[in-house]
Parts: structure tokens; C-alpha cells; sequence
RNA sequence: GGGCAGGUGGCAGAGUGGUCAAUUGCACGACGCUGUAAACGUCGCGACCUUACGGUCUACGGGGGUUCGACUCCCUCCCUGCCCA
């Protein structure tokens, strides 16, 4: 059976120079599973790491404005990952959006419908509560499975309803690999610490790379203020810091759900030779 | 030294006699999320007790006063900003 490695976590952790690494000694390809680093350009903002002889799939595969979907992730991905089984090596899959890999590694049913863009700008009138209103008679058992969050949240509402909509749901592609997952973690203050250390490296290349801040990226709108004066380096620098370890955060609650994970701790020196050892004893079974 | 404007929870900033442990935003904490996912949403956020309903205490620069009752009114002190000297 083919195999899929996977190394997930938050951001600054060092995924990719981990992911190059075990690609190295397994002789394997990087596909990227970062909802960002998608986006053409955009590198230092994006955080992406390059390497001159391991190739990087699903970087720079769209430009800034262009819609693309976890759908479209499990794609391309797969595409990917199937090139590269096809040439004997190992596909590595990394990266820090945990709805991606998710989809990735379980395939989603509904995923394959298709939005529906007519649909979409007449719900985008309703109130929430129409919406809920709405979604709860097309379909009550599919609002009762609901949180509460996601009723209150008109996004899902929508996306609900145009599921329910939709009828009928094609049976997903499933993903034939065995997969290893590993994650790289760290302390709240070292992430911290971390990723001020990587916003500061990449202020001024980030800087070059904002034309009106509107980019869809973390700290594109702080950075765009400090060019127009409104705001100091300083405090660009501070908030950005901010939005990334908010993000991290985010990423962590993601992933605690997922159980298959085996974490690694970066503050511990030694952890490179763990993880070696680790997918070693997988690789070769 | 004189005049004016202010001092509210980690920060910003509402509130101007009771319905205020105090709107809101940010930060912070927790969480959810099966086609926007670095997005989007929910909850919590003085302390203590309670499974919960709820209760107790301490708080709106310090001190004093008026009042049944003050973050809100009065006096005074301290501090900050602006203006005049």
C-alpha cells in the first residue's frame, strides 16, 4: 500500500524545513497543504521556504482574488500525490490548515457540491434569523445537527442550506494511502517567540509585497498602514505578531481534535532525530 | 502662578443619582467549524461561594460630605493634557 506522510501544526514551527529534511532522507516531494502559500507571490507574508532540489507542490498555483476551495485542495493534492507515488517517491503532505488534511485524508461527501453562486447572492439579503428560518425547513434534521455557533453563523447557514439544496451527494474518492501523521508543537511562549522572530525577518521583504492591503494574508492591512504613516514599525510589528499567534492558537484547537497525531516538541534539541526514527520505522514496514 | 479639559476594569473608550460589576471595541482565555478555513462563528473575561437558579464582597484617582441610595452631585487633595503667565 502507498504511504502518505503528513506534518501538520501551527504556524513558525518549522514544518517545511522539517518536511525538506525527511524528504531528503526518503527521498520524497513536498505537497503543501497551506491555504496561503496557494497565492503567487506573496512569500514573506505567506511565510514559504524554498528548496532548490525538492519540488513543492501547490505553491504559487493561484493569484490573490482567484476563489479556490478545500475541494480543490483535495484535488490537486491527490493529483499530486499520485505524480508522485507514480515516480516511486514518497509524497509528504505539509502544512498548517487542518480543514485541508482533514479532507484530504477523509473524504468529505458534500464536499463535491459545488457552489452555487445564484443562490448564494439572494441568501446573502436574509438575516440570520431568516437564514435559520430558511435552513430549518428545507431540511430540519440537518439544522438540529448543528452547535449552536454554527447556527449562528451565517456562512454555514448558507453553505447548509445549498448542500440540502443540492440533493443529491456523489460519493467522495477515497484516499488510498497509509497515512503517518506528525505534528511540531512548542510551548505558548515559544511560538511566541518564534513568531515574532520570523514576522521581523520577513517586515521588510512583506513590505514589498503589499500594493493596497487588501491581500487575503495576515498583516497585509497592518502593513499597509505602516506605509501610509498611520501606523509605527513598531506597532505593525507588535500586531501582526498578535494575528499569527492568535492563528496559532487556532491551529492547535483544530488539531487537538485530531487523534492520530503523533507531536513533537521543537524546543527539544534532539526531536529531528526522533522524527527520523520515527517515520523510519514506518517507512520500512 | 492663572484658565480650561480630564482622571472608569490589561488598553482604548461609553456611562452623568437607583434598572451598573459597569455599553462597546481591542487584548486575553476556551471552543466550534464536512467547498470562503491565515476564513467564518460561539462562549467566557473583578474576587469568592454555588451543579444550577443565585448569593456575598471589593471596585469607577485619594479623602471627606450630601442622599434612603453616588461612577454619576458638593468640598478638598493628588495627578495628566492644552492654553495664558
Amino acid at each position: 500500500m502507498s504511504k502518505l506522510l503528513i506534518i501538520c501544526g501551527p504556524t513558525a514551527t518549522g514544518k517545511t524545513a522539517l518536511a525538506l529534511h525527511l524528504a531528503k532522507q526518503f527521498n520524497g516531494e513536498l505537497v503543501s497543504a497551506d491555504s496561503r502559500q496557494l497565492y503567487k507571490g506573496l512569500d514573506a507574508l505567506t511565510g514559504k521556504e524554498r528548496s532548490n532540489d525538492i519540488p513543492i507542490w501547490l505553491y504559487d498555483i493561484i493569484e490573490v482574488g482567484e476563489p479556490f476551495s478545500a475541494h480543490d485542495f483535495v484535488s490537486r493534492a491527490n493529483d499530486a500525490i499520485t505524480n508522485i507515488e507514480k515516480r516511486g517517491k514518497l509524497p509528504i503532505a505539509v502544512g498548517g490548515t487542518g480543514f485541508y488534511l482533514k479532507a484530504l485524508t477523509e473524504p468529505i461527501a458534500t464536499l463535491s457540491i459545488p457552489p452555487n453562486a445564484l443562490l448564494r447572492k439572494q441568501l446573502a439579503h436574509l438575516s440570520l434569523h431568516e437564514l435559520q428560518v430558511r435552513l430549518e425547513h428545507l431540511d430540519g434534521s440537518r439544522w438540529q445537527r448543528m452547535n449552536a455557533s454554527d447556527r449562528q453563523n451565517p456562512r454555514r447557514l448558507i453553505r447548509a442550506i445549498e448542500v440540502v439544496t443540492a440533493g443529491i451527494t456523489p460519493k467522495p474518492r477515497k484516499l488510498l494511502c497509509q497515512t503517518l501523521w506528525i505534528g511540531l508543537t512548542a510551548s505558548p511562549r515559544t511560538l511566541k517567540e518564534r513568531i515574532e522572530q520570523r514576522v521581523t525577518a520577513r517586515f521588510h521583504q512583506a513590505i514589498g509585497e503589499v500594493k493596497d492591503g487588501a491581500e487575503p494574508v495576515l498583516g497585509a492591512q497592518l502593513i499597509f498602514s505602516y506605509k501610509q504613516g498611520e501606523i509605527s514599525k513598531q506597532e505593525a510589528l507588535r500586531m501582526w505578531t498578535t494575528r499569527e499567534y492568535q492563528y496559532a492558537k487556532r491551529q492547535l484547537t483544530w488539531f487537538a481534535k485530531q487523534k492520530d497525531i503523533r507531536w513533537f516538541d521543537v524546543q527539544n534539541t534532539d526531536y529531528y532525530n526522533e522524527v527520523e526514527a520515527f517515520v523510519a520505522a514506518w517507512y520500512t514496514t
